[in-house]
DNA sequence: CAGTTACGTAAGTCATCACTTACGGTAAGT
DNA sequence: ACTTACCGTAAGTGATGACTTACGTAACTG
């Protein structure tokens, strides 16, 4: 839930959407993921490092590999973010609407 | 639908979320933003702005003020991008499942 | 037990962007 | 017409953070 701070800073930067959409095909390892995105590979790491704490993803170590998937806690917090929002914004609106015109 | 790049842009600046967030009660001049939040009126101005260039917030005068309000189509537009995404990770996982263990 | 592969982290640089002050413009009030 | 209130924009500055190179570590291979 604010977990939602951190997951709206991470999908902030273009770079790190750009590696996140590249896992929704299924678990990929880090080289592989910077061979498709015109940064380093520790630049990738550090992505990876953000994108994680922010319950975007997981990872897990395939011998000296490390392969990263997408996680499903970050997104759902999102999605309840939104949902909240969106029901707010709306009793917010129909308030003002019962109040009549305007302040 | 691929309003979502300004939309996460948007969304990933603390003051922009901040300002976003004051407005899920209704409507709300630029003036009345400024004093909730520890920036300069002209700063709410500009995060204004970017609000708006990505469907987050609309807005219209009255008077000398300018009133804004959200706006529903750059939510909308984060939740197609959430669900195809998560659609997208599950049949990803499901092919690879399918698949066997692993590449 | 070297050598190789794959990765994370540290340190430093550079660019982006958030913020401020200053200015101009429009609408309402006197 | 003058003043006041409210706002957007321009220009310049400062700080955050994205990126690179260099280094250290863990696991598989011969």
């Amino acid at each position: 839930m604010t977990y939602v701070t951190a997951v709206l800073d991470a999908l902030g930067d273009p770079t790190r959407r750009a590696i996140f959409e590249r896992l929704h095909g299924g678990a990929r390892a880090v080289g592989e993921i910077a061979r498709d995105v015109p940064v380093s590979r520790p630049a990738v790491s550090q992505h990876l490092r953000v994108l994680k704490s922010a319950g975007l993803v997981t990872d897990r170590a395939d011998g000296t590999r490390r392969l990263y998937s997408v996680s499903q806690e970050g997104l759902a917090a999102l999605r309840a973010y939104l949902d909240d929002f969106w029901e707010q914004a709306l009793t917010g609106f129909k308030a003002a609407a019962e109040r009549g015109g305007k302040s």
